[in-house]
DNA sequence: CTTGACCTTAGATTAAACTCCAAGGTTTAT
DNA sequence: ATAAACCTTGGAGTTTAATCTAAGGTCAAG
């Protein structure tokens, strides 16, 4: 049985994560000792594995409750469902992964055309870009043009 | 001028995030009508579309602020300040991005060694990758071998 | 018998960017 | 003159995953 400092401790999280998500219904403490403190079991642990290695893959812990619940029951749940909880992540991810593919392509861009130097901003061409209409935004910019 | 549910619909925001904006000190109307309504200048206008801007490459409201401070007070910065707040962005973007990329590749080993069928879960070769140690999550993992 | 490390609870706070609500005043059209 | 559509304000709610605080109880060492 491991106090609750000890278990964080083991997993590298803190006692406060724990509690937290004690509350959020994602893992209970199997018992208390007599003055009230939580007292974790090996399974209690593994538990906290999962929760863990799940949060690696990138499940919320709202998707990790899903899957706890899949877990605990198998039997009752076919892989087309775990699946699909996978699936559904991959989709997810792999949308953020275009926005932000988009948002690294212009910000390359802007970087790319301005001199970085210590001239005066008033001709920036990252500026400029910001300013003008938004298709400008992403085409290839001219570099900043400081008058000598 | 324009009102503020005008000035909305011509840039494809609600008027709720213009006050918003004008809440976070990023955009204020530049008058008010005798009843109180705001009432937005072409120069609000343009503003605005500065921030719209800035949104599509990914800066975050905060750092739009920063970027408008500069915006209006040009001369007093360097190219270096502009081009600063662009790159470190970039980095925070990258290093996003490389997260999201190993999340996508676990996700899609965890889903192409699962058979997807109707069999039970029981055996479901994602699940079982998620119980065992962590190091396993992200190796090639054996097909669900449902006993038939 | 007292210090320090640990534990308990409920509830507030953080970041981000809105979105929605209530209760009421204004404008426009019929 | 009255209804619809618009505007005002302040404040609460959403999402995510904790983190922190306050006020207090418990345990082991010296
Ligand atoms: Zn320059
Ligand atoms: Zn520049
Ligand atoms: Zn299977
Ligand atoms: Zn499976």
């Amino acid at each position: 049985m491991y106090r609750i400092g000890e278990l964080a401790q083991l997993c590298d999280v803190k006692p406060d994560t724990l509690r937290f998500y004690e509350k959020h219904g994602l893992l209970a403490a199997s018992a208390r000792s007599d003055s009230g403190y939580r007292l974790y079991t090996t399974a209690d642990f593994e538990r906290l594995k999962f929760i863990l290695r799940a949060k690696t893959v990138g499940f919320t812990l709202n998707e990790i409750t899903e899957l706890l619940s899949i877990e605990l029951d198998k039997s009752n749940w076919a892989c087309a469902d775990v699946k699909g909880l996978v699936d559904s992540k991959l989709a997810q991810v792999e949308a953020k992964l275009a926005e932000l593919v988009r948002f690294q392509k212009s910000l390359a861009q802007l970087s790319q055309a301005c001199c970085g130097g210590p001239e005066s901003a008033e001709h920036c061409s990252i500026l400029e870009a910001l300013e003008s209409n938004s298709a400008t935004v992403n085409a290839v910019k001219e570099p900043c043009r400081h008058s000598k």
